[in-house]
DNA sequence: CAGTATCGATTGACGATGTCAATGATTGAC
DNA sequence: GTCAATCATTGACATCGTCAATCGATACTG
């Protein structure tokens, strides 16, 4: 596509300028710096992402969570699991649809979660310290885009 | 993060706009494509990219490569034994260090990475299309900050 | 209303990944 | 030459990704 004339051996993809290669490895480092700075309090990424969905206003089912966060609904199944019992989460059957559970967060939940939201966010503040604010709207608005397509689902 | 006046108590994080979310969600769906993709030339995202960094003429060591795809070692003896084992790249002991192992790409390697790679090119035309030439190069640039970052050791 | 297809949650299975510890061969520092 | 460190490798074990099957509830069709 772009000017691919040289027909030397060597030209090879170029990972470093690879959008899905610099995807991967930033998030591996994103999630690597994230369960760090979660282990503490026993999240991880994924437990964290749940929690903080049943923290919004959204009452969010388990469906809906496995489809914001691409999971697979059995994960769901074992994140909330895991979170009920440890008295931060919920089920509630939805009444307009009693095949739904609704995830929501109990008052230790919310708490347990606003001190895990201030370390990951000092974490991030180091993983991202290489960009500035105006930087990193730009990086999420475009980032943005890519995680929710235009046709997308989630 | 549209337009989110609401003042509730229920601020909570909004994942929508937190870069490290959005770099998960963007991974999954860049992986999912990715090994869609690969998949009739027998190939994962992983594989691929031991394939691009032995086609480039680098002479990487298995070491190197777990490095830059921040992976364990022994994931990448798997990677190459299974790419070896299919005639697509060869080990090679370093000369100047005999401990290591060089990965070399093979002429029947390269031929099936030129296909894979534009069959990945074309799965990411699709994936990226929601981004213009100007804003992907963009994207780029910050991603690549972040996925090496200035004291990085990978 | 009866019959049927679909959907949400759950369980179980299985391979792929992530992570860690230990080993053998080799290297570099002393 | 001795000794710590390094590279590749193996093995173990938990986690994750994905799929198929089930159960109850809902939606669709007539």
């Amino acid at each position: 596509m772009t000017s691919e004339g040289t027909p030397g051996p060597a030209t090879a993809a170029d990972l470093a300028g690879d959008i899905s290669f610099l995807l991967a490895r930033a998030n591996a480092l994103s999630v690597a710096s994230g369960n760090a700075a979660l282990a503490p309090f026993g999240l991880k990424v994924r437990s964290y992402a749940v929690l903080a969905l049943a923290a919004q206003d959204t009452r969010p089912s388990q469906r809906e969570i496995s489809e914001y966060l691409r999971l697979d609904p059995s994960q769901v199944v074992a994140l909330v699991d895991d979170l009920q019992n440890r008295s931060l989460v919920s089920r509630q059957p939805d009444p307009a649809d009693r095949r739904a559970n609704v995830v929501l967060i109990t008052s230790e939940g919310r708490e347990l979660f606003g001190a895990a939201e201030r370390s990951v966010a000092e974490a991030e503040r180091v993983l991202h310290g290489e960009l500035d604010e105006r930087e990193r709207a730009q990086l999420s608005e475009l980032l943005g885009r890519l995680a929710f397509p235009r046709d997308a689902r989630g």
